[in-house]
DNA sequence: AGCATCATGCTATGAACGTAGCACTCCAGC
DNA sequence: GCTGGAGTGCTACGTTCATAGCATGATGCT
């Protein structure tokens, strides 16, 4: 079931920098972590969120390497869609132009190209299907 | 400082629901909640919340009216740049992509060209101020 | 080989969390 | 003016959280 809300904040941390790094060490995740906590406790939320299906790990040598145990497609498509929902009352359409608007400065020519590419994809999905 | 990190998960939940309804009722907001909890849980959530500087009452007759207490434009512009560095490896060009594809069939033609404007907006902005 | 380093396994513990329950107050209808 | 429903204030309590501390096993340097 893999009920990615009801998880602490450290525990949300965690996955976040698990997505965030793919694939690393306890060490790599610890340092990844905001206000940096005790090794033991990262490597205890670790455990935590594999008992609960959020993250597993492979030995590497001696040590883990941890990753995490959803498709990052679900995890962010359900983050994206919570979003949408709470700051842009439900619309993906306003969701994206907030999000444009908001980094129009940081945006380069050829990301911009980028974005108006997907709309394109978007139109011409619609053409066909819908 | 409100610092909205450091929510537990009900926490969260709570805070949600406030940007989601803007000004509610405690018996509202519980409504408002996945699973929702005992009403004495909401008053405590909002209670704490108050005290973090996230959340705040008005009177409105004899009982209490809560809002969030800190801007929306603030709370958004975080969460979207927390998506943006986790999901979409810190570029914002590709979270628009990727919203815009995920919700492709769900986008009418009205929306689309919403957000084309919005491109175009940043485009011109680009060309503005460089 | 010996030793320092880094990892894991496990246990312990104070604090925070989520929840329930009771007492009191306020407003509405009879 | 009484009664009922809805709301708040406050307290209590089991559970989970975040963290620390050991003991043990692997790794690498000299």
């Amino acid at each position: 079931m893999a009920d990615a809300d009801q998880l602490s904040w450290r525990e949300r941390q965690v996955v976040d920098a698990l997505f965030e790094l793919g694939k690393a060490s306890v060490r790599e995740i610890r340092e990844a972590l905001p206000q940096p906590p005790a090794y033991s406790t990262v490597r205890a939320l670790l455990a935590k969120l594999e008992r609960k299906g959020l993250a597993r790990h492979e030995q590497e040598g001696a040590r883990y390497l941890y990753s995490p145990a959803v498709p990052a497609r679900d995890a962010r498509s359900s983050a994206l869609s919570r979003l949408v929902r709470v700051f842009f009352e439900g619309s993906a359409a306003r969701a994206v132009s907030g999000l444009v608007d908001e980094n129009a400065s940081t945006l380069s020519d050829a990301e911009l190209e980028e974005i108006a590419a997907a709309i394109e994809r978007a139109r011409r999905r619609r053409g066909d299907v819908g």
